[in-house]
DNA sequence: AAAAAAT
């Protein structure tokens, strides 16, 4: 969510729907939501709405299913949990016995640092108000989830595998659910997560308000989402899959071996207090944050084969600015919020182009400037010109001048208790003695993609026209739908009865 | 070529 003075500068390159009732301002004050929830936005310094938060708000509060495509970091979590929560406040639910506790609202995610995220925002929102708020996900216990649930919840946000769990042992009751989120839908949908999803929406009842937010949306995901919509409404104030503005990308042509040299460069030369760098796998990840360590940065790794525990403590360092790097695998590349991240780096292009937009989206959030370096090797080219089509932004790939030196061992001379976390790391002095002897190198292939509007093909500064969206057609079913989509195969039934 | 999400 932007401050007053931020607003302007995100301005929307709105995408009108017909139906579209804008409030009158972009105040928050402007949409009536209920007195106890414009406290706890004042609380935390908000007056002005974002664009999708103008948006979506008026649309949610007047019942509609809502696919939601907004950038990375411009308050999505805001514009779908205030006007729920004002719902829940207005409509109580008469009737609903007080002895049992059933969950009204559901919101799902597709990572556990990204639920407890949601869950605090919301829970902050919900502050002042006696709406009950949890969280549930796994790799920690499940038994003080289980007694929160057993003492009633209002608002449960959760991640698809420990939901089942405990839909499954009857913790909670979900058959009362008026409102579902699919935070980060696209993931959500995709072929990873659509049969633990599909199970938990046949737990629901058929009769509620859907609302999927992301900021990427394929048209292959957008048609799928319908069928788990009634008469969806389109709400995107940039296009879809837009990175931010405010973002400066940068695509630096590499030799793999190079990699870890050009991101001690980088960090040096830009004088970059903290940066989150990505990899492709957990193992890389791993290596990659004991490398840094042995530079004498402060790095810690995050991926999916740490404990919950770790995965927290990670975050929260990375957070508290005692950790400068974190070496992290797509598990942090969607919706955490980072204040203030000046960096990404792509350590390895991402498999999937819709996770450039959002690892990138770690940076330049609420306004705020950030930079974006990926390394590209030649065996990239591809995945760098499906980023290209997707962004729709001519990707320059430049040269990265290393020196010929060694990786910089002068980091490893910094010790952990000097050196303030704001001052640039120390100046490799290795690098800085030896001349470049290797002449500035060439980007190592051709130009990836041209845009070629003969062909019908967008041009950088032209927005595809927004997708319109269509009731469901009933013949297909959306699991044929979805392998059709993939054109995979989808887990085959004895697979799941085979691991027991 | 992978990661994530239950144990």
């Amino acid at each position: 969510m932007l401050k007053t003075e931020d607003a302007e500068r995100s301005a929307p390159h709105a995408t009108e729907t017909p139906t579209d009732p804008t409030p009158a301002s972009l105040e928050f004050s402007s949409v009536g939501l209920d007195p106890v929830l414009q406290r706890a936005v004042a609380d935390q310094g908000y007056t002005t709405m974002t664009p999708i938060q103008a948006k979506a708000i008026p649309h949610v509060l007047a019942g509609r299913d809502i696919m939601g495509a907004a950038q990375t970091g411009t308050g999505k979590t805001a514009a779908f949990s205030l006007p729920l929560l004002h719902k829940m406040l207005r409509h109580e639910n008469a009737s609903m016995s007080p002895a049992r506790h059933p969950v009204r609202a559901l919101v799902i995610a597709p990572t556990r640092e990204l639920a407890d995220q949601v869950a605090a925002n919301i829970k902050g929102y919900a502050a002042h108000s006696k709406l009950r708020v949890a969280v549930v996900y796994g790799g920690i216990d499940m038994k003080p989830q289980t007694l929160e649930l057993k003492q009633g919840v209002e608002v449960l946000v959760a991640t698809p595998g420990r939901l089942l769990d405990h839909i499954e042992a009857k913790n909670c009751v979900l058959n009362q659910v008026e409102y579902v989120v699919l935070d980060e839908a696209d993931r959500m949908l995709d072929i990873g997560f659509l049969p633990d999803l599909q199970r938990i929406l046949s737990y629901l009842p058929k009769q509620r308000q859907t609302l999927l937010f992301s900021a990427t949306f394929s048209p292959e995901i957008k048609r799928l989402a319908e069928s788990y919509l009634q008469n969806p409404l389109l709400v995107e104030v940039a296009r879809p899959n837009a990175t931010a503005t405010n973002v400066e990308q940068r695509f630096y042509s590499v030799a793999t071996d190079d990699k870890r040299h050009a991101v001690l460069k980088l960090l040096k030369d830009r004088e970059l207090s903290q940066a989150i760098v990505f990899v492709n796998s957990k193992l890389g990840c791993a290596r990659l944050a004991r490398s840094f360590e042995r530079d004498g940065l402060r790095t810690n790794a995050l991926h999916g084969d740490k404990s919950q525990d770790e995965r927290l403590k990670a975050l929260d360092a990375f957070k508290a600015g005692s950790v400068d790097v974190l070496v992290a695998t797509d598990v942090a590349a969607r919706g955490l919020d980072i204040a203030d991240l000046p960096a990404v780096f792509n350590f390895d292009v991402p498999f999937n182009a819709e996770d450039y937009v959002h690892r990138i989206g770690r940076t330049g959030r609420a306004g705020a400037s950030g930079l974006a370096v990926t390394l590209v090797t030649r065996e990239d080219a591809r995945l760098i010109g499906d980023i290209e089509k997707l962004i729709k932004k001519k990707i320059e790939l430049e040269p990265l001048e290393l020196d010929d030196a060694p990786p910089p061992r002068a980091y490893r001379e910094r010790s952990r208790s000097e050196a303030p976390r704001s001052e640039a790391p120390a100046a490799p002095r290795a690098a800085e003695r030896s001349a470049p002897r290797r002449p500035p190198g060439d980007p190592f292939f051709d130009r990836p993609y041209e845009p070629n509007p003969s062909a019908g093909e967008p041009s950088w500064e032209k927005a595809a026209p927004p997708v319109p969206v269509r009731g469901l057609s009933p013949n297909i079913k959306p699991k044929k739908r979805v392998a059709a989509l993939f054109g995979a195969k989808l887990p085959e039934p004895q697979q799941e009865t085979e691991t027991n």
